[in-house]
DNA sequence: CTGAAAGCGCTTACAG
DNA sequence: CTGAAAGCGCTTACAG
């Protein structure tokens, strides 16, 4: 900037304003100033002016997997909030590892984000308490946070799944599996509540061979669920706690001998020309970014109101695997 | 820091050396410069320290949808990459407009990333130019820059298209429809060229009712589809361009009197659960990100050798759908 | 083992 | 309409 100032003969200040597009400037010189910036090249470091303004206008979201159908659309959503908002996303998967996330989130503040949106994967959040102190926005989603308040936006998991199994239960099942994430994440208990309470409402008891909270990993569900629709008292359905599972139980059921009934928590593209379509508990991953997003800018807007949580419905979506019937057995 | 440092009695340097854990600290001294930190609740600001050593640790990725299940594994791929160099990961979608890749990429430069990945969206990266003159090491992938002679990474989408329509012709069809994407993107010309030769390769004419490029918005591709299996000479066959397409298609074709065989570019979840499985041309998303990624950091190690052009392979996945014999018809 | 000075490239507040 | 000075919060040499 020294040097576009000097090749044009002006000030540092009026480089400045050139580069800022702020009025004040006569067009013979704005155009010397242009000459010059295109002379030498130059390129505003935004590093300098951050450190002088104080935000940033970039905002820091850690997810658990870029990768995965459902966070993929929910990153996408934040994203079109930043750019309307004129900021910039920087993001980050925490591989469902409490110190990764950890290290990604203050990463991002080390970076000065305006502010911070977190799909939790540790289950204590007090490390962000010196950031928020100090200023920096953060709203947790898909999932609360732990030992902080702070502002966060869920899907109804219990109530979900709850309708979910319910439905199950109306076709005729007594016998249900339930196979759910790993037992330390918020969804995956919830859910699994949704589906006691569900049975409970039935006046159905529960066989704790037909539940099944661990890591989603294909050999895993696999394993569980064929254990689960074997022995003398199989059941009859299944629910699976989110996408991953609910995919891997459609591949063991498609080598299944009889029909079995399945709902799943979260869609799924093609969900509906699979035979049978595949019936879901779907929430709407965009609106949960969306949502968590709009309530960080407004924070950052400077919106003084205590931390709020903010629960969005589910739908079932009817396709046809959760209505079979029980079969004989 | 001015601050931390008053507090322990210390000076600004011995800070820096706490915070940076360089060595050359008495542990007595340590424990007050390291007291007065949380005391203070003090957070090192990365601007400032960006400002001064010039590389930032950051990189930038410009792509075309964060949420599409092509590029969500691309992006995860570059991401561990970047993580393995200690480096973050800044990413946009361009939404297929040149206009929003260049702001992307131009706002990422400003922010100093050390290094840019870009799908591009637009034919012309001449705009590049100053950044990539003041050391921004730049890697394209998926598609080649415009005007630009810089590295790439590709799949050869020639070489796919033309295999995956080589099959359809070995099974028996003379009658094939191509429905692609836009006609300015790399990867729709390349893989209608590969479609074409295929099919003089076999002797076969091209009616000009049988190729459609345009977007790949549903009703369009339905619309297209549909036109192509009506009339007094349907196609037989389809070939779909890329995900979105081969997934429009299938709905279609869901609804189709008679089977009609489909091969698609780009594999996609599930392919093998439909009814029949998908036939693909696979490519391997996660490998074109991580290979992009590689190259890279590669650059930013110093590697000063001509700009490349990397081409990975296509692998032909056979699962039904493209074995279908022609309907008579 | 420790610290004072200069400077990274901008913007802010002020003066002409 | 324009510019000189001070300062954002660090690090880099250098000196003790």
């Amino acid at each position: 900037m020294k040097d576009v100032a000097a090749r044009a003969g002006v000030g540092l200040k009026t480089v400045s304003r050139v580069v800022n597009g702020e009025p004040g400037v006569t067009p013979d010189t704005e155009r010397r100033v242009r000459d010059a910036i295109t002379a030498l090249g130059f390129r505003r470091n935004d590093s300098a002016r951050i450190l002088r303004k104080g935000r940033t206008a970039s905002i820091g979201l850690v997810l658990e997997d870029l990768a995965d159908p459902f966070y993929a659309p929910l990153n996408r959503a934040v994203e079109e909030v930043a750019r309307a908002h004129g900021a910039l996303l920087i993001n980050g998967s925490s591989a469902e590892d409490a110190e990764r996330e950890r290290e990604l989130a203050l990463a991002f503040c080390a970076r000065r984000v305006d502010g911070l949106i977190v799909i939790p994967a540790g289950s204590d959040h007090r490390y962000l308490e010196p950031e928020i102190a100090a200023g920096v926005a953060t709203v947790f989603v898909d999932r609360p946070a732990g030992l902080l308040d702070a502002d966060v936006v869920l899907s109804d998991s219990f109530g979900g799944a709850r309708e979910g199994v319910a439905h199950l239960v109306a076709h005729g099942h007594r016998r249900i599996g339930f196979l759910g994430d790993q037992p330390h994440i918020h969804t995956a208990t919830e859910r699994l509540r949704g589906y006691r309470a569900a049975m409970a409402d039935a006046g159905l008891p529960v066989d704790d061979a037909w539940v099944s909270l661990g890591t989603t990993a294909p050999e895993r569900v696999r394993r569980e669920a064929e254990r689960m629709l074997g022995g003398p008292r199989p059941v009859t359905a299944l629910f699976a706690g989110n996408n991953r599972v609910t995919v891997t139980v459609v591949r063991v059921l498609a080598t299944a001998r009889r029909p079995v009934a399945l709902v799943g928590f979260d869609d799924f593209e093609l969900a509906d020309l699979l035979s049978p379509g595949v019936t879901v508990v779907a929430q709407d991953a965009a609106r949960l970014g969306r949502t968590a997003a709009e309530r960080l800018f407004r924070r950052l807007d400077g919106v003084l109101e205590p931390p709020r949580r903010v629960e969005l419905p589910t739908r079932l979506v009817v396709r046809g695997s959760g209505e079979l019937p029980p079969a004989e057995g």
